[in-house]
DNA sequence: TCCTTTTTAGAGTATATACTCTAAAAAGTC
DNA sequence: GACTTTTTAGAGTATATACTCTAAAAAGGA
C-alpha cells in the first residue's frame, strides 16, 4: 500500500479514537514511525488528509444510496441501507463530531459537504418515492417527503454523537457501539411505522424488535431471549 | 454586574460566534480589556467557564420543560416549547458544536450533562404522556414513547448543527438563522403529525404552515405571502 | 553504472495556548 | 486613616502545534 494512503487510514484510525482536535500531524507521523517531513512530503496540510477522508466516505455513500433499478424495493431493503448507514457513520465517525469546525477551516470541504448533503436527501426522498411505488409506504406530498427526509438524516446523523454524550467513558467503547449503533435502526423504523400500511407494519415490527437495545448489557439480553 | 458574570457572558458570545475552539482565555481577557491575570482570578480554567455557561443553559431548559400543573395541555403548549428549546439551543449554540470534547475534558460536566440529557427526555415523555391524556395524541406505548422522545431530542439537538453546515457562510449568520430555526418547528411538526387524532390536525397543519421556511429569501417568502 | 526522481529523516521555527506569579491598585471595614 | 481583603495588570513560562528546510537515502530507468 502507497504512503499516502497509509496515511489516511492511519489519521481516520487516530481520529476516531481520540477526536480529530487532539490528534496532531506529529501524533499521526510519530504513531507511523515516520518523520513530520514526510508526512508533509505527501500532504500539504491537515486539513488535506481530512478532506481525503472524506472523500472515501462520500464515495462509499454515493455507492449504497441508491434506489434498485431492475426490481421493487423491500423491507429489507431499508434495513440494508441503515445498516450500511450506521456501520459508515462509525467508521467515519470524528467526520461529524466538530464538522462545522473542520468545513469552517476548508471551503473546498465545505462546499463539497454541502453537495453531499442535498445528494443525500435527494436520494432519501428517492428511496421514499420507491417504497410508496411499491406498496410499503402510503403515498405522500413532494413537500412531507422532503421533511421526512431530513428527519431521517437529522435522527441518523446524529445518533452516534449521542451515543458518546449519554455513554460514560467507563463502557468499553466497542462493545457498547456494536450494539448500541444497532438501536438507531430501531428508532428510524419507530420513526417510519405510521407511514406503512398496515399490513406492513408487523413485520416491520418483527423486524424492528431484533434491533432493539435497551442499554443493559447484552449478554443479559441475549440471555432473556433465550 | 460582577466581573464574573461578565466573563460568562462575553464568553458564550465569542464561543458561540467564533466556536469555542477558536477562542481562547486570552481572547476572551483581551475582548473585555482585561489582563488574563485578571480572567485566571475569577476561574482557575477555561472548562470552568464552560461549566458555568452550561449551568445557565441547564437551568433554562429545566425551567421551561414541564408540563403545566394546573390546567390541560394543548396544542399551542407544544408550539410553545418548541420556541423555546430552538431559541434555546440557538443562544447557546456552541455548546453543542463540540459536545463530546467539552465533555472529554471535564467529568463533572460530562456526568451532569448525561443527567441533564436524561431528565430531558423524561419531561419530553411526560409531556407526551400530557398530551395523550387531552386527547391530542392517540396512546401509544411506554416503548414508543421513550422512541418519539428519544427521535425529538435526536432532531431537536441536531437542528442548529446542520444549518451551519449546509449554509455557506456567505448567508448573513443572523438573517439566516432567525428565519431557518422556524423551520425546525416545522419538522417536529411534521413528526408529531401521524400521532395525532384526526380532528386535531387540521389546526397542527395550520401552525405548522406559519413555520415552513424553505431557503428562499425571508423578503421574497414576504412577498409572496402578502 | 550513472543519473534522475521520489521518498525519507530529522532538526528547526514561528506562533499560539492555557495558565502562573508578583506586585500594585481599589474597595471595604472599623 | 490604618488595615485587611478583593480585584486587577502585565510580564512571563512551559508546552504544543502546524509546518519548513536541507540533505541524505532509496528507487527507477537507460
Amino acid at each position: 500500500m502507497k504512503t499516502k494512503d497509509k496515511i489516511v487510514l492511519t489519521s481516520l484510525e487516530l481520529f476516531n479514537e481520540r477526536g480529530e482536535r487532539n490528534v496532531s500531524t506529529n501524533h499521526i507521523a510519530a504513531h507511523m514511525g515516520m518523520s513530520p517531513g514526510n508526512l508533509y512530503y505527501h500532504f500539504r496540510n491537515k486539513s488535506d488528509i481530512i478532506y481525503e477522508i472524506f472523500k472515501n466516505y462520500e464515495l462509499m455513500v454515493d455507492t449504497y444510496l441508491h434506489v434498485p433499478r431492475d426490481r421493487a424495493i423491500h423491507m429489507h431493503d431499508l434495513i440494508a441501507y441503515l445498516d450500511a448507514v450506521f456501520n459508515g457513520l462509525w467508521a467515519y465517525r470524528f467526520l461529524h463530531q466538530d464538522l462545522e469546525h473542520l468545513l469552517a477551516s476548508d471551503d473546498r470541504l465545505q462546499e463539497e459537504y454541502r453537495q453531499f448533503t442535498l445528494r443525500c436527501l435527494a436520494s432519501i426522498q428517492s428511496i421514499i418515492s420507491a417504497m410508496e411505488d411499491s406498496g410499503i409506504y402510503r403515498p405522500m406530498s413532494e413537500q412531507q417527503r422532503k421533511s421526512k427526509a431530513l428527519n431521517t438524516w437529522l435522527i441518523v446523523t446524529n445518533w452516534m454523537t449521542y451515543l458518546k454524550t449519554i455513554h460514560s467513558n467507563e463502557d468499553e467503547q466497542e462493545a457498547l457501539t456494536r450494539k448500541s449503533i444497532q438501536h438507531g435502526v430501531y428508532l428510524i423504523l419507530d420513526y417510519v411505522m405510521p407511514y406503512l400500511y398496515e399490513d406492513k407494519r408487523e413485520l416491520a415490527m418483527e423486524l424492528q424488535e431484533k434491533y432493539r437495545f435497551d442499554g443493559i448489557a447484552p449478554l443479559a439480553q441475549e440471555k432473556i431471549a433465550s
